[in-house]
DNA sequence: CAGTGGTCTAGACCACGTC
DNA sequence: ACGTGGTCTAGACCACTGC
């Protein structure tokens, strides 16, 4: 049984969320807020403050509080899969499977994914696309005994972290995530549609289990405008999200 | 003059971090420090939550207030300024400011600064170097209420994020940071010393007073390679922090 | 000027911890 | 059992906004 301040928080975000209090416009007054869900002001308040800070609204003393964004923003478990974080944007994900390869392990996926040295790996190529645009270049690395089982998946499949947690049942934890910016090299043009040195956000990722054992590391590059990382540092809140670009 | 809680925050703070309050101690009870302030409980209340989300301190219910530390957010301190974390690398940070100009804000500073309409801003322009070597080029808007303050740094000052604690008491506390690339503009490249068109790491973040105020937000661009930003999943541990990059 | 948010009070009940 | 923090109420006054 959630507090009545939070349950009235979580109402006010849908609200914000699904576009009933769009960004820019104003939220209704303490007071009415209050009368509304039977309350005293004090609750309201509380339900406020928690969204304040959440930066989903601002406030001034005198006028009324305005809202921000609209950030449908996801958590951090969430960001592990690009699909499932697509369809909770209303957005259609699709994924291909451009080439796989089974390799022995070079000495970046040795280190990165804690195997010994000369184990054999899989390196997949996959492009995934939002609304039938392609969105994003992955090249994924998975240790050798998670291998076989990604290799059964097929090569359309929408979302291979659902797919791994139904066949295997193995969850994916977080380890790190590096991000920066390169430009788009022939192959990246040809997969992603775009001319060739076009800017790319790149993220460099490494996944676990949660026990900390490294399944996968993976170079991403989504094609700019279309999606941005967003790091917040309110306490209590998710540290990255994902966001829809202008795109 | 500062709000009753406020000051009441301001001395619980002090007294953490003198020792007073030692970390692992336990904070008096509410009803005791209503009783010692002469205020009500409410306002105690709000005091000690404005340490809880500063992480001072840290709350059970049931149990008193814990004392968490003095000053363990050294994570978002770095983060917040260029200057600081680049002498940590032992890297030599400088500064330069290419432009500044008073506009009257627009309607993204009104909503990114919770200003009102025609409020007068400050838009600075400045690129930073590493050991000489430019690479980042900032574009900073600043409230009305700390633009006279900025006004009055030299241009080339290192550390502004510095320079304005030391002249106004300012402390920065919380930030949002939103990535993606993009590709540099005639202007960036001049100033990046780079070719038109190269990819940038984008972050464009807004920084606000501990009470959430908005202070600044900018538009950062890092030329590629040179800085890489990372996330880390671990509980308790810093979620963002700047990385060299290979150049 | 009326309305709004910021602040503060003085109570109350409950769930949880410590003892 | 008792103290504590978490929640909530029903008032109040003030500073500021918006008209």
């Amino acid at each position: 049984m959630a507090a009545r301040h939070e349950q009235i928080a979580d109402e006010l975000r849908d609200g914000i969320n699904r576009g009933q209090f769009p960004a820019g416009s104003r939220l209704p007054s303490e007071s009415e807020l209050a009368a509304r869900y039977g309350v005293a002001r004090g609750t309201v308040r509380q339900a406020v403050a928690a969204l304040g800070a959440e930066g989903l609204i601002g406030s001034r003393q005198g006028a009324r509080r305005v809202v921000i964004g609209s950030g449908a923003r996801q958590s951090f478990e969430e960001l592990r899969s690009f699909a499932q974080w697509a369809r909770a944007e209303g957005r259609r994900p699709t994924g291909h499977v451009i080439s796989t390869a089974r390799r022995p392990a070079t000495a970046e996926d040795v280190l990165r994914l804690q195997l010994p040295p000369g184990t054999e790996v899989l390196y997949v190529l996959r492009v995934r696309s939002l609304d039938g645009a392609p969105v994003l270049v992955e090249r994924t690395v998975y240790a050798d005994w998670i291998a076989e089982a990604v290799e059964h998946i097929e090569p359309d499949c929408e979302s291979v972290t659902q797919r791994l947690y139904d066949d295997v049942g193995l969850v994916f934890a977080y380890g790190e995530h590096v991000l920066d910016a390169v430009a788009a090299g022939t192959r990246d043009a040809g997969l992603l549609d775009i001319r060739r040195g076009s800017p790319l956000l790149r993220i460099q990722r490494v996944t676990t289990t949660r026990d900390g054992r490294p399944v996968e590391w993976s170079d991403d590059r989504y094609r700019s405008g279309t999606v941005a990382f967003s790091v917040r540092n309110a306490s209590g809140t998710n540290p990255l999200t994902r966001r829809l670009g202008p795109g």
